[in-house]
DNA sequence: CGACTGGACTTGTATATACAATTGAACTTA
DNA sequence: TAAGTTCAATTGTATATACAAGTCCAGTCG
């Protein structure tokens, strides 16, 4: 994605150039794991082209797991170390399965935070820096069994915001996307929780 | 990709739901691998959305491998079956490097096409079925040495038109991307063909 | 002091519009 | 017939604009 022009002909279009802009400074030092890089309206003057143009630069940068960008804070470098660190943990829709019932999940929240301290500690991140964050109400013939509480790097597993967690479980979506290097999380499958009360309520109508 | 809302939030993006209509229409049967889906200007009315948003959708399935695109010519649906079929040809970087020379590429084309018989054949897709094609010159130490022509099946290497083949040649590329099942591809070094000869010319200035 | 409230800034999505580039078919012409 | 030309259809890129949604901070108010 850095080099010469991809389709031999004409200039290369606007958006690749901003592509290339961002990744030269990335492989440059320039900014670092966890650096914001300039925001959409800083990069339209500063290379003259459209916010659109920027946007779509940035966001496929993002898709390739090379960007963080969190909704009305900013857009983030990703932490590049790919991360070996496995913990193996049961799959509920397996359990689930098992006992003859059938599984189906609901996705409570799927988005990009910053990590807290403890997260960005437990994942080897910088604090602040930026991750996937899901909550899924698991189900069993229609009854909430059990909430997940993930936090996944984004670096590892850059298409996660787009997954389908109804038709497939995070653990499935790691496994696929991920197959050597593995990704950390964290997992609740409390009850006490005022919150996750409330969340496991909601689905028992 | 298919089934409900991705961020718990709002209702579903509109290119989200196009991206859906697409998935359905494919996954339940309407749509073979290799039939032409209806074009930008077609989904825009029938669906009732601005052209950039449908753009935006076909964009991505096609990056995602479900679609492929053609310019001047329409969007056809990806032939789904991954292939095993591997043949193993020689690192030409490899070598160059053995030799204690400097290797270099320079992309000379890098395009989605329509495949002729032949091709097709080769690949084991439908005739006129949409593939990949490269065509690279390889040189050690600035002498041009080979013309790689390449012609890669896009289902199993989405990605491809985006690799940066000054950077990383197709095979290193093909076995990242495609760890398991592996892609055919039809390789020609040779020599007598004028439009060859001139490749080579132009590069040992 | 604590809580709330604006407002500025940022990203996310959507549209209308425009032009470029490519393809393929129909048509024309030598 | 064969070659070249025109033309419509399609995808590719780019812009200006607009509004929604989320975050953060400073200021205000109780």
């Amino acid at each position: 994605m850095s080099g010469s022009a991809a389709t031999q002909n004409g200039p290369t279009p606007r958006y690749r150039r901003v592509k290339e802009f961002i990744v030269k400074h990335i492989e440059g030092g320039d900014w670092r794991a966890g650096d914001q890089v300039p925001s959409e309206s800083a990069l339209v003057k500063q290379l003259k082209v459209s916010r659109m143009t920027v946007n779509r630069a940035l966001r496929e940068l993002t898709h390739e797991g090379l960007l963080v960008r969190v909704q009305g804070t900013g857009t983030f470098v990703a932490e590049k170390r790919p991360i070996f660190n496995l913990v193996e943990l049961r799959n509920i829709a397996e359990e689930i399965a098992e006992r003859g019932q059938r599984h189906a999940a609901r996705v409570e929240l799927l988005n990009a935070e910053k990590a807290n301290q403890d997260i960005a500690r437990d994942l080897g991140l910088n604090a602040n820096a930026a991750v996937y964050h899901s909550v899924l109400v698991h189900m069993a013939d229609g009854i909430p069994l059990q909430v997940e509480d993930r936090f996944v790097n984004p670096v590892t597993a850059p298409g996660y915001l787009d997954a389908d967690f109804t038709a497939i479980t995070p653990n499935e979506f790691l496994m696929q996307t991920a197959p050597a290097t593995e990704v950390e999380h964290i997992v609740e499958a409390a009850m006490p929780d005022a919150r996750i009360r409330k969340l496991l309520k909601r689905n028992a109508n």
